[in-house]
DNA sequence: CATTAACGTTAAGAATGTGTTAAGAGATTG
DNA sequence: CAATCTCTTAACACATTCTTAACGTTAATG
């Protein structure tokens, strides 16, 4: 079967040239001229990538990304007619892959698709767990719920993300601008509250939290979850 | 530590502003004038991202491309004078990241290497564990373990950091100038630390500190990680 | 084999990093 | 709108790490 790739773009001559040009590169083609059916057809048929219009009528193509990344690291490729870096910057930031001003020339769209679609075919070895598991701790990720020892810790937002982060990556060494960065995004600064939220975590979870068996301190390095 | 940037570029008014700006902006940045020795760093400091310019006097970047994809698949964003899309197509489909046509803003530049950035790390959690071994020591980088016979060694950043890149160039005579660089920056000078920190280390794993059979001292040039 | 330069070793104080607490701002909720 | 929860920031104690300087040792040179 050949790869799905989704276009959301409501200019009709465009959206039939590229139609045309992925049907003709042997690609499946889901075809929206709205956000909301792009939405609907995203879900039902989770296609490989999303070709992006920005100026949709009926709404900000910068919360589709987001509602795309709260899910999964689909490749998404914006189209736009809007050149300006804040616009390019924007997109980029929020998680989209490439950027295409228009007007473009379908030839490298469809090298920029490759390249998307080899960066995700890499990925796909890469299956997330739901529950995590450490010694006696327990993450459903899901349910968002935390145990230890069968016993329900209640943890506030971030705490769950530097936790549930810390154990995906077990026994592997966390530097303190990922753990910042993971938290408070790409343009973090000197952050004091790391060591806090450390010392509240290990709190919660540790039977002795100045010996703890979970959260180890890597001087001048950052942090990582315990591995055995 | 940063992350390493390197930047092969010979047009002398960019180079320096990609310097600057990456500078600013912390990332670590090498630079290079010419292919060769951009290979050179490429091999010795294994960078996060390479920045690439096509058009070098002293061969085709397209060879660079793919000569780094043989090893892995370090991001490379290519920048150049020649916007034509046969060839972007090319560069990208021989594993080029991205492509950005002079003149660019910093800008979106530096949101494209984040983008970059971003799919490498995602990347990092399944590549094979990275673990060096010569003799019976053996140093697990991101778990930042380092083990002499089984038993657990207790390293200082600058100490884990000496020994790693000793031990990633096995063989190999690192002058102090080399050392100082990659623990204290660009900008050394004479640094007498360097030799309290080979002895620091030196206790910690040679059996006979005075007989090291680890970190070999080359008198007038450097030090070298034993080899065989 | 004396001289010089480079390296090894030690120890103490300076500098930096970490854990902890608490107060107050800000957000959320009933 | 009050009560509660969460986050940020600052302050301080404590621990670790780094730098520096002094001196001993080893290697190169003529």
């Amino acid at each position: 079967m050949n790869e799905k790739i989704l276009v959301i773009e409501d200019d009709s001559s465009i959206h039939n040239l590229l139609d045309i040009t992925l049907t003709h590169h042997d690609y499946d083609v889901l075809k929206s001229k709205t956000l909301k059916e792009g939405v609907a057809l995203f879900t039902l048929h989770r296609p490989a990538l999303v070709l992006l219009d920005l100026g949709l009528p009926d709404g900000d193509g910068l919360d589709f990304i987001q509602m795309v990344r709260t899910i999964d690291a689909t490749p998404i490729v914006v189209i736009s007619a809007r050149g300006q870096d804040k616009s390019k910057i924007q997109a980029l930031d929020m998680g989209a892959d490439d950027y295409l001003t228009k007007p473009f020339s379908t030839g490298e769209l469809l090298a920029r698709i490759r390249v998307s679609l080899r960066h995700q075919q890499r990925m796909s070895n890469l299956t997330e767990e739901s529950i995590l598991k450490v010694k006696e701790l327990e993450i459903d990720i899901e349910k968002h719920i935390v145990k230890v020892q069968d016993e329900l810790i209640k943890l506030t937002p971030i705490e769950f993300k530097l936790l549930t982060h810390l154990a995906r990556h077990a026994g592997k060494v966390l530097v303190h601008r990922e753990l910042i960065k993971e938290v408070w995004g790409e343009f973090y600064q000197e952050n004091h509250s790391l060591r806090v939220f450390m010392a509240n975590l290990r709190r919660k979870i540790e039977r002795d939290p100045s010996n703890p068996q979970y959260i180890l301190t890597e001087i001048g390095i950052g942090y990582k979850m315990s591995d055995e």
